[in-house]
RNA sequence: GCACCCAUAGCUCAAUUGGAUAGAGCGUUUGUCUUCGGAACAAAAGGUUGCAAGUUCGAUUCUUGCUGGGUGCACCA
């Protein structure tokens, strides 16, 4: 049984024994003031409007209070039981077990309560495949990765999922895009049916990422994303944007007479993309469970069938102009069209698709995380997925988290106003780079680990500023000032950590256990009274869709650590027993700072 | 026009889902080093929680109405 469980026993008894009955829930919180004790509950104020025997709230209170005392030595958690303010009931955890719960952190055991055969499906990261990746991209990635983190810690069986977006007038745009303009030696201008005959035979003649003067295009989803932007120069003009038009159709048809060509441009600039993805994928650390990738262009044609059917049964309408709608107003949504006129898809048909393909597996829970301006899409795509019968709509779950935008407004990939997530990284590592040298960290580490390490720290640093806040509120992301290294930053806590490690390196072999329980220090109880919470606040973060909750923590515990650190000194500690103590507590905060971070897809580096 | 999200210190954000004196970081000012990693620690200044009502022991949190910002309402992705 753990300690607030333990404690809303004790509650339940002392009330029974004073002949009242709680009607709700024993709701447990920490209060904000550490003199008010660790755990406070309201029942008294909650009990009070339902009984009579009281005349006031403080009698009734005094009186829980008397009655959970005089049951108290059956607890090892709660040492002191008091009311206060207007009627709260404070109680005050042991040093014995506070410290008991630090050992087991010490060996590296968080104590966190698991659930049994649960699944979920977390699907994150919907790319194009005609450009990399910019900084919203990268806000979706880390939360997604982190929602995912916590819920394996909670015991849960998470399948990792995405669908990557390959087929579209966006891709056409990058291929013609390359078709056009990147041929080594430019000549007269030529139509695209002739140019990709010219490609197919000699794609020699066209540039490829190591030929580009420009660094950045080396990195192949750029090079591939420089073509689009090309092309969507010409967005204006209507011959241009009948060559697109041609070259979709052909894309489509397996009958028309470029089909083949046009199949195999579209795999070159795709694998550029996936190349390039990868790279990213690895740096910030984030990966799929390979049943679960899909892609757009192999699952398209299976939505429209689902789509076609359902109209047949008159789950769907078919409207004059010949498209394929939803009528969603009994959900008190707007209809959404499912299927163009053309009969050709849209992003609704290839979702209703992966909806269904999700809905079969008998999963717990089933997310998709996406930015909140999908919000309305989302509200339509489960109602959807309710009409053919797929599950209910609030079994389906969008885990929306506000935009990402610059300081300049809405980053737009077509006005140019784009940050890409490749920049920031690698600013964001030069900037650690630049610390760690100015701090001596050449001095403790090789070449090959402080360029490791500086990863890990620049890479952490714009996580944390990714995820730091509550994901629903917009990040405006300002280049220069957003990715902070100290302060509210996962360098402080990664130095923390790091500070920890060394002291622990000195003394070597494991530390042991403290068997003797002395009076505790201010500052050494701060950190405990902060280090048992650590699996309730991983639960919360989990339930709530909220990895800041653990950054929050993250850094209050790395603060109090940093407390004790300046004022309780660890190895030449008065006594030996003090000393082992203080390494206990020392080794703990380190276990609990690197799980967390891990929660948080952030490194821990030993030394930095 | 309708729908959703947001509004808290100069700036960027928390606030245990209705709790006790609304807390941090950055920035500003001032301290701490014979010490295990100073990317540190301690302190000061900084607030009518956008505005106005309502609900109750108690409201940053819930309700309603305003104001301001964002997003969405495509046969785009």
């Amino acid at each position: 049984m753990n300690v607030q469980d333990e404690i809303k026993h004790l509650i339940t008894k002392a009330v029974l024994t004073l002949n009242l009955a709680i009607s709700e829930e024993i709701h447990l919180e920490h209060p904000a003031n550490a003199d008010h004790g660790d755990y406070s509950t309201n029942v008294a104020m909650k009990l009070f409007r339902e009984q009579e025997k009281y005349k006031n709230l403080g009698e009734l209170a005094q009186a829980i209070a008397d009655a959970i005392n005089s049951a108290l030595e059956s607890s090892s958690a709660v040492n002191k039981v008091e009311v206060a303010g207007p009627g709260f009931i404070n109680f005050y955890l042991s040093d014995t077990w506070l410290i008991e719960d630090m050992n087991s952190k010490t060996n590296g055991e968080m104590s966190i309560q698991k659930v049994q055969g649960k699944k979920a499906v977390i699907e994150y990261m919907q790319p194009n495949t005609n450009k990399p990746l910019h900084v919203g991209h990268l806000r979706n990635a880390i939360l997604g990765w982190s929602l995912i983190q916590l819920l394996e810690a909670q015991g849960w069986q998470v399948h990792k999922a995405t669908i990557n977006n390959d087929r579209g007038l966006h891709i056409i745009k990058s291929m013609w895009g390359y078709l056009t303009q990147g041929r080594r030696q430019s000549g007269e201008t030529k139509a695209w049916r002739s140019l990709i005959e010219e490609w197919v035979q000699n794609s020699d003649q066209w540039v490829k990422p190591s030929d580009m003067e420009d660094e950045r295009l080396n990195k192949p989803d750029h090079f591939a994303g420089h073509w689009y932007v090309q092309a969507d120069k010409e967005a204006e003009n209507e011959k241009v944007i009948q060559e697109w038009k041609e070259m979709l159709i052909a894309w489509e048809s397996k009958t028309d007479e470029y089909h083949q060509s046009v199949r195999k441009l579209w795999q070159q600039l795709n694998h550029w993309f996936y190349e390039g993805y990868q790279e990213s994928a690895e740096l910030i650390g984030f990966t799929f469970d390979p049943e679960y990738v899909k892609y757009e262009s192999d699952i398209y044609e299976a939505g429209r069938h689902i789509i076609l059917d359902a109209e047949k049964k008159g789950v769907f309408i078919r409207l004059d102009s010949g498209a394929v709608q939803a009528k969603l107003a009994e959900y008190n949504l707007p209809d959404k069209i499912l299927l163009r006129s053309d009969g050709t898809g849209i992003y609704m048909t290839f979702d209703i698709e992966l909806t269904r393909q999700r809905s079969q597996l008998d999963a717990d829970l089933l997310v998709w995380v996406v930015g909140n301006d999908q919000a309305l899409y989302f509200q339509q795509l489960f109602a959807i997925g309710e009409m053919l019968g797929y599950g209910k709509r609030e079994d389906f779950k969008h885990f929306a988290y506000g935009m990402v935008r610059l300081p300049e407004g809405k980053m737009s990939s077509r006005k140019g106003r784009v940050v890409f997530a490749d920049d920031i990284l690698e600013m964001a590592m030069t900037k650690a780079k630049q610390i760690m040298a100015e701090t001596g960290s050449q001095e403790r580490l090789t070449e090959s680990e402080y360029e490791e390490v500086a990863k890990e720290v620049g890479v952490g640093a714009v996580k944390w500023t990714m995820l730091g806040q509550d994901p629903l509120s917009e990040l405006t992301f300002d280049v220069d000032t957003s990715v902070s290294f100290k302060g509210y930053a996962a360098p402080f806590v990664q130095y923390t950590h790091a500070r920890c490690r060394s002291i622990l390196s000195k003394v070597g072999k494991e530390v042991g256990e403290s068997t003797t329980v002395q009076a505790l220090a201010p500052d050494e109880k701060t950190v405990l009274r902060l280090m048992y919470q650590f699996p309730e606040v991983v639960q919360k973060a989990a339930e709530e869709f909220a990895p800041h909750h653990v950054a929050v923590y993250l850094f209050e515990l790395a603060q109090a650590y940093n407390a004790f650190y300046t004022n309780c000194p660890v190895l030449s500690a008065d006594n030996e027993a003090t000393k082992a103590f203080r390494l206990q507590l020392t080794a703990a905060t380190a276990n609990v700072l690197k799980e967390g971070l891990r929660l948080l897809g952030i490194q821990a580096p030993e030394k930095m």
